[in-house]
DNA sequence: GACCAGGCACATC
DNA sequence: GATGTGCATGGT
């Protein structure tokens, strides 16, 4: 089987098993980016909450959060964890933001994705999963996020073969699948979903709906 | 109480 | 260039 057969059966029996995820939970794409930076190794709930106080505030638009004082914005997000951390991160997306967008993202509509993408990367506190969540799911760019379940799993499924590095297994993805950026969406959606669930450091592989799929487990077997 | 969560930057070797 | 460590809350 091809590596592009073997990635349209893994996709259509996670479609099969969950349906569609509707990702990005969040009503705009400010609230998409502010999330893909609050959730950086951080379970979602909790940023919810941190989001929900934020919102709470009537704070959730980039010039009142940027204006915030930063034990403000510290306090507002505290759930979410490395709250001063991220409170900085944020506020470095924001300045980016402010000066290249007026505060919206709507305003680089007209940007072309590369340079985009290298601008994120260039800001303190994105990295490479955070950057590719921004461009497609509040920019709707076609670019595949690869974060820790997506890796699990193309290990796991003999997909790749490690050391790879994020690149490597983005680009995985991104040539052996349809450009498509629904379905981009949907898939790393899906791979979050089904790593919730059975992908964790420890396995829970026996009730898999993937098993059968030439599981393999962290190179064992 | 240990483990885990939708990373990233920085220090050190 | 590879590897290790700090960052922090909250759920299971």
């Amino acid at each position: 089987m091809t590596t592009q057969e073997q990635l349209k059966t893994l996709y259509e029996t996670l479609f099969e098993t969950y349906g569609p995820q509707h990702w990005w939970p969040g009503d705009t794409p400010f609230e998409i980016a502010v999330g893909a930076i609050l959730t950086q190794n951080t379970n979602w709930t909790n940023v919810e909450k941190a989001i929900n106080n934020i919102k709470h505030d009537a704070a959730l638009e980039s010039h009142i959060l940027h204006s915030m004082a930063p034990e403000k914005l510290e306090a507002l997000i505290r759930p979410a964890g490395y709250y001063r951390l991220k409170a900085k991160r944020l506020m470095n997306f924001l300045t980016w933001l402010i000066a290249n967008g007026d505060g919206h993202l709507e305003n680089l509509a007209q940007r072309n994705t590369h340079d985009l993408r290298e601008e994120l990367l260039a800001i303190s506190g994105i990295g490479p999963e955070t950057a590719d969540s921004i461009l497609l799911y509040a920019l709707n760019r076609p670019v595949f996020v690869v974060d820790t379940y997506t890796a699990r799993m193309a290990t796991r499924h003999g997909l790749i073969e490690p050391p790879f590095d994020y690149h490597e297994l983005q680009d995985l993805f991104q040539s052996n699948l349809p450009q498509d950026i629904q379905l981009f969406k949907e898939f790393h959606a899906l791979i979050v979903q089904i790593g919730k669930n059975f992908c964790k450091p420890k396995p829970k592989c026996d009730a898999c709906p993937l098993n059968g799929h030439a599981h393999e487990i962290d190179g064992e077997r």
